[in-house]
DNA sequence: ACCAATTTGTCCGTATGTATG
DNA sequence: TCATACATACGGACAAATTGG
């Protein structure tokens, strides 16, 4: 204790294997490591820090963790480009332990895929329509709700790489991530489900294939609508935080590969 | 080569560091250990894995990095909830290294704010107004165009937060974190940004106040409106890639602690 | 297709500074 | 105050995998 308030908080040197994983990520941020270079040995790696092999490894892991540097072939290290994929599993995660409300999720849901399809729209070429058209087709053929759902969630997936914005694109996946496991169930318990939503998805892509935003958007409302209707149905409730059991379907395969 | 295309990949065995965190990450994600429970220590974990000191710590930091767990009071190790601003920096890197450029961020900015002031004006306490008015006059107070910048970054955070939707909140973090570098520039080179920002905020609080939804919504149009006017009247282009400069500015302080 | 050098993953033991009781 | 426990960091070692002739 003080006889005053403490004006300065203790000086900390961050511990070795923090500056080593600081040190790398400064020189990919800034450009002057690139996507794709080697970063070279970990002995080298030994030789220019002058710290252990183990400080070496653990500062490693912070940024392999990252994404920002991987293993590629012989598991040498190289400069690599964070995957939205990664990304957006970790963010979905911290949401499920933040106890997000399903409320939350539809809220935000609804704001996302109504702004990216819009975009979609403006501009799909041919060849996205084809993926679209391709996407509905399987979804038709899908016999189980799983395989429905998960169809499901690579349409709006798609839709968002079909919007070409990369920003949009990562900002809903996160929540696109936790939305399809709710999907499965409430088509094992609402029979009609899986047709609107069938229909819901012939209905985007029509009007993109028309390039027509405003119908587009229409119809994203109605199905993230339906969504919703379909939640309700099936007993539960919005205010529920999304399960952990969810979490668990999060893929932890490519949590760490 | 083979004579076929290869049906399977290669059958790889996780390394052990990646199975320890693997490991610890279900404990969590299934619930059995919460926020705040501590993790035992590292010698607790060598007895518990059977595998050595030097693994342990570098699947300890595979964890650390996703914020996961964290080093609390005495370095003890204890499961924590991931921060918002961490991931929110980490997407924001990645937005920059894969270089989108400035009409995405622009155009998902404007999805997303518009979205959230929705929200945060239905929604608004009088707790919540007194901070969104205290921002504005901390604005009104600015001296130089950096914390003009900040105290907008801050509003609009703010103004997330308001919202009540963490979903939401966490979507447009990153490309409000790539947001605030430029306004700086524009606040420099455009002499009437600073008054038309402050402007805006000074609306979007007065409409929040009165619950008006739709001319909350509008200000905030407006208000992100301005700020590619002003990015245009500085002479840039929307088509440019968000400069890696503004990485760095992503606290690195931050990244590791 | 074989061999030698290199590199990674893992392990062991130890020293040091710091935090806790 | 002192003793104990613990995290950080170091040095050295070895087997398996990978590389590059």
């Amino acid at each position: 204790m003080t006889s005053e308030a403490d004006r300065f908080e203790r000086i900390q040197p961050a511990p070795a294997y923090q500056q080593v994983a600081e040190a790398i990520e400064q020189e990919i941020l800034s450009g002057r490591l690139q996507p794709g270079d080697p970063l070279g040995t970990e002995a080298d790696l030994v030789r220019q820090f002058q710290v252990n092999r183990s400080t070496v490894r653990e500062g490693i892991r912070l940024l392999e963790q990252g994404g920002l540097i991987r293993r590629g072939q012989g598991r040498r290290l190289h400069v690599s480009l964070p995957r939205y994929n990664r990304l957006a599993t970790r963010v979905s995660r911290a949401l499920v332990l933040h106890q997000v409300t399903f409320r939350e999720l539809w809220e935000a849901s609804m704001h996302l895929e109504t702004a990216t399809v819009e975009s979609a729209a403006a501009r799909a070429s041919d060849a996205d329509i084809a993926e679209l058209e391709a996407s509905v087709a399987r979804m038709a053929a899908a016999t189980s709700a799983e395989a429905h759902a998960e169809i499901d969630s690579d349409f709006h997936a798609l839709v968002a790489r079909v919007s070409k914005n990369r920003v949009l694109q990562l900002a809903r996946e996160p929540a696109g991530l936790l939305f399809t496991p709710t999907l499965t169930m409430i088509l094992n318990s609402v029979p009609q489900a899986g047709p609107r939503n069938l229909e819901a998805h012939q209905h985007i892509v029509e009007a993109c294939k028309a390039r027509d935003v405003v119908v587009a958007r229409d119809w994203m409302r109605r199905h993230i609508t339906d969504w919703r209707r379909g939640f309700e149905i099936a007993g539960k409730s919005l205010d529920d935080p999304v399960e952990r059991t969810f979490a668990g379907h999060l893929g932890l395969g490519s949590a760490y590969s």
